[in-house]
DNA sequence: GCCACGGTTGACAGTTATGACAGGTTAAAT
DNA sequence: ATTTAACCTGTCATAACTGTCAACCGTGGC
């Protein structure tokens, strides 16, 4: 069963170092958003839109909060990209790994990962419709996405204007894609 | 066997956030419906009801409870395909349409329909390995999933053994796959 | 029979919603 | 520079909801 974990407006409140009562008055506001239960209307704050609330305006995000903002989707079925898996794990990234496209969306939609690492090597990928599928799409508007590019990608520039935040040769070093990952996810 | 799933108090209330005990008095308040079981008197809540609740007070569904009983994803790029869509809405139905496998996994994923119509004739999509993933991830058990055979399919037998529901050609009459589509969701 | 597990109940403590009010900040108007 | 208004935030008191705790009871496994 799902674990949805969410937060009371004095947990929210805490977390950001202000009273409970603001909390209340940015959910009214439609800053932050929330639900209410059915008794006395006490709101609840999925801390999914918590995170991305704090992230929107800049403040500093919790350490347990943001743990679930270091998820990674790693679309490959390159047995070089999938070894890339334990460098990330052990840069304190949480890993979903998919090797076909289907999947790949799947646990994209499931998982709410942080970034998705897609190999467009990867058969029956087409990596230009992937990306204007998600940044069409505005459940998908904070994610990142690093594009490992073909073999004999030319012109990388294309796939950044395709909606990329970042674009890899597949040939390169995996200390390199790893670290250029972690960039991403701090910023 | 169809399967009449209920929910304890204790499930409830980790499904919305809440302590069970709240669970318990929104069921005395006559606010979430629930029956009794005659030994202790323990509460048991039917899924439809629970999810009705969490509805009429703008509460988040949870995504393996919030499956739409007859929602169809139709996932082709034929036109001929593409103009089932009309019929099934005729029907009743209603359909979210892919024409890739990326973004028919997110789809599927975050629609929650009740019924996969999958054209294996889609360039990019292997029929099996779909099959094979959805059959193997609990979260999809109760999805029926409806298979457009290739034109030169000869033995239709192996993608029911591969765990599809139903497979009918591609050149099959619109209204028959209607049909076909309509049994199942009503079975 | 015995035990672990999970659900119920009641009482009580802890939290939260609400409205009103006061202090602080910002920006525009004088 | 000063004033003013608008706005945000914190505080308070009250009422109501929610969580916690302990004790107890069915159910199923050993």
């Amino acid at each position: 069963m799902s674990e949805v974990h969410v937060l009371t407006t004095g947990e929210a409140a805490r977390y950001c170092g202000v009273n409970f009562r603001t909390v209340i008055r940015w959910i009214e506001r439609g800053q932050l958003k929330a639900y209410k239960l059915p008794g006395r209307g006490d709101h609840r704050i999925c801390v999914e839109d918590f995170v991305s609330f704090l992230r929107d305006n800049a403040m500093p995000v919790p350490a347990e909060l943001g743990a679930a903002t270091r998820k990674v989707l790693l679309v490959s079925d390159s047995p070089e990209m999938i070894a890339g898996r334990q460098l990330l794990q052990q840069a304190g990234c949480e890993v979903d790994l998919a090797s076909d496209s289907f999947s790949a969306g799947t646990m994209l939609a499931s998982g709410k990962p942080a970034m998705l690492v897609l190999d467009s090597n990867l058969e029956g990928v087409n990596g230009f419709q992937v990306l204007d599928m998600l940044r069409s799409r505005s459940e998908f508007s904070s994610l990142s996405v690093v594009l490992v590019a073909p073999q004999d990608e030319a012109n990388p520039q294309r796939w950044l204007d395709a909606g990329a935040d970042a674009v890899v040769a597949a040939s390169c070093d995996r200390n390199e894609l790893v670290g250029r990952i972690n960039l991403l996810l701090d910023a």
